[in-house]
DNA sequence: GCCGTTTTCGGCCCGACTGTTTTCAGTCG
């Protein structure tokens, strides 16, 4: 059982014990105690081990958690788990995946009538059997099924490039109308995570039916869930969801602090009020006495000030140490921002299967402001992408020492290559041509159903060559198609810090591989990131934005991103020997 | 179930909207 495993069995713990009804707060701890075990950089196994270090020492563990964690880890199962398992009909998890139902009904409804399969609910609706049940009625028996159809494909989340195009559609719409005086896109999409559930909306307006009427007609929308006085959700393409607040101009920064979340974010806030004798809302900060109407909401500035905090970027508002940060007298740490990146480590170019020159990726880093850049075409055993052997390889590190003579300094191309791990373990490249290089970038591309065992090694393996500094999109995900490879990242994280390499956060929108927990790990064991758009063409370069917010979201710092290091620096290292 | 600059017990963030209700529970974010 390693920490993954551990937090996904407290996950599991929490959806059963919320599907029965039990204390709320009790939920919540299960939950908070699975995501602090997430991202811990030690293993529970080794704290255990640890006499100095109790695992009741990390906040959100107690002495139940940490009795769970011992059991768990000696026997590799929890009776309590299996017993509410066993307790809790599959069909029940499955019922709260439809809008408008939560536990309470969907538990009422499964006992009620016996359901075991979603199949008997929609029988059991389209036979008017809900509506006579107590608390329900015609109306919510039609939102059931109509749920139905929507819960098959809702649980989709868009990727954050898909949810950066239907923002802009969305601004586009809503712009063209003139009772809206500010208007901005918040929650998960503003705190720039990976992929988004919905898109929600903050408007400041003193006529919130125009703007409703406004997005009521957005050309995408496909229905409208709900619409009150200043609150409104509608669907669009793919059952997706979109939410629009409306606010007054002395609200907005209590409301977009509020919209922006996340949940614990904004419970670690409001809990921090409440000792000091405030209670915040949307709206602003009032007296718990009621003395006071609220105030401090214009700005978020305003409302963090209030609390004796500063302004938090709003990628690390995840209700993990950002508090502790913003508190007066600390700061916020030097966090990784798009203007400091000075080069790109992992490019493709025509001559594998890149659709630009060499020439071509020059002239458009240079136009982005970069300083240096490394040309990292695949090796031989990518045949499909007309992988380099040896011989392309050198001929092409020969083109690029010219290139480089022609430049004069004024911008620096990196003789280098995206080396692939091979199946049985070595490297594509032999070590005589890849001690040449610049810099070595190795990656997995084949094999990726291999054991945890094996595909461990391999990386790891590849990490001891002293010729190779990088490993690229470490575990090989594509965001909502392709599940990670089966590999003990704890392991290739420990090796990296060991012998002095470096991880790749990959930013391209379908991989933004590392993740966030990994990232986070990294970076406590020392391990520099390199953050890198691995384009294969000119307009690839510009997927850098998604890395950088996901590096930001992990809390890196300047410091600890290879792409913020002059060329010197960066050269430095890699001579690192 | 966790936690303590009042607390080892009694709190635990806060409000909008809907549908089924005659004053509110459930759900959601």
């Amino acid at each position: 059982m390693n920490n993954a495993d551990i937090a996904q069995v407290f996950e599991e713990l929490a959806d059963l014990l919320e599907l029965r009804g039990e204390n709320a707060f009790r939920v919540r701890a299960y939950r908070t105690g699975a995501k602090a075990i997430l991202e811990l950089n030690r293993s529970v196994k080794e704290i255990l081990a640890d006499a100095t270090t109790p695992l009741q020492s990390i906040a959100g563990i107690g002495d139940t958690l940490a009795q769970k964690c011992q059991t768990l880890i000696e026997t590799g199962k929890l009776p309590q788990l299996e017993e509410l398992r066993a307790q809790t009909p599959p069909v029940l998890i499955q019922m709260t995946r439809i809008p408008g139902l939560g536990a309470k009904k969907a538990m009422a409804l499964q006992k009620e009538l016996n359901l075991q399969s979603l199949e008997e609910l929609r029988q059991a609706c389209e036979q008017h059997k809900v509506r006579d049940m107590k608390g329900f009625g015609a109306k919510s028996e039609q939102q059931i099924l109509d749920g139905l159809a929507i819960a098959e494909q809702a649980s989709m989340r868009l990727r954050i490039d898909q949810a950066e195009r239907l923002v802009f559609r969305l601004r586009g719409h809503l712009e063209l109308c003139t009772a809206i005086k500010q208007l901005e896109f918040a929650g998960s999409y503003r705190r720039g995570k990976e992929t988004v559930g919905d898109v929600d909306i903050l408007v400041v307006s003193d006529s919130p039916t125009v703007v409703m009427d406004q997005l009521e007609s957005f050309p995408g929308r496909l229905s409208t869930i709900a619409r009150g006085d200043t609150k409104m959700s509608i669907r669009v393409e793919a059952q997706f969801q979109v939410d629009l607040r409306v606010v007054a101009a002395e609200s907005f920064g209590a409301a977009l602090q509020y919209f922006t979340g996340s949940k614990e974010h904004n419970v670690a806030i409001r809990s921090r009020a409440r000792k000091m004798g405030m209670s915040v809302n949307e709206y602003g900060i009032t007296n718990l006495d009621g003395s006071q109407p609220p105030m401090y909401g214009t700005t978020e500035q305003e409302l963090y000030s209030k609390l004796g905090l500063s302004w938090i970027p709003p990628e690390l508002r995840e209700g993990r140490h950002e508090i502790e940060w913003a508190e007066s007298g600390a700061s916020i740490p030097d966090l990784i921002t798009v203007e400091a990146i000075l080069c790109d480590l992992h490019m493709h170019t025509t001559e594998s299967d890149g659709s630009n020159t060499i020439g071509e990726m020059i002239a458009a880093a240079r136009k982005r402001g970069l300083k240096y850049i490394a040309i990292t075409d695949h090796s031989k055993r990518v045949s499909m992408a007309r992988g380099l052997n040896e011989e392309r390889l050198l001929k092409q590190w020969e083109e690029i020492d010219q290139i480089n003579a022609t430049l004069e300094g004024a911008f620096r191309v990196l003789k280098s290559v995206e080396c692939d791990i091979l199946e049985a373990g070595p490297l594509d490249i032999v070590d005589e041509v890849l001690a040449q290089a610049d810099w070595v970038i190795a990656s997995v591309h084949y094999g990726q159903k291999q054991s945890r065992d094996e595909i461990t090694k391999r990386i790891v393996d590849a990490l001891q060559n002293p010729n190779v500094d990088i490993v690229a999109h470490p575990t090989g995900r594509l965001l909502g198609t392709r599940p990670p490879y089966e590999v003990d990242m704890e392991a290739v994280i420990a090796t990296a810090a060991q012998y002095s390499k470096a991880l790749e956060l990959n930013s391209s929108p379908y991989r933004l591989d590392l993740c966030e927990q990994h990232l986070i790990q990294a970076s406590a064991a020392g391990v520099p990131i390199a953050i890198n758009t691995d384009a294969h063409s000119i307009d690839g370069l510009e997927v850098i934005h998604y890395g950088v917010l996901q590096a930001r979201r992990a809390g890196l710092l300047k410091s600890q991103v290879l792409n913020t290091w002059p060329l010197e620096q960066f050269l430095r290292w890699c001579d690192r020997g």
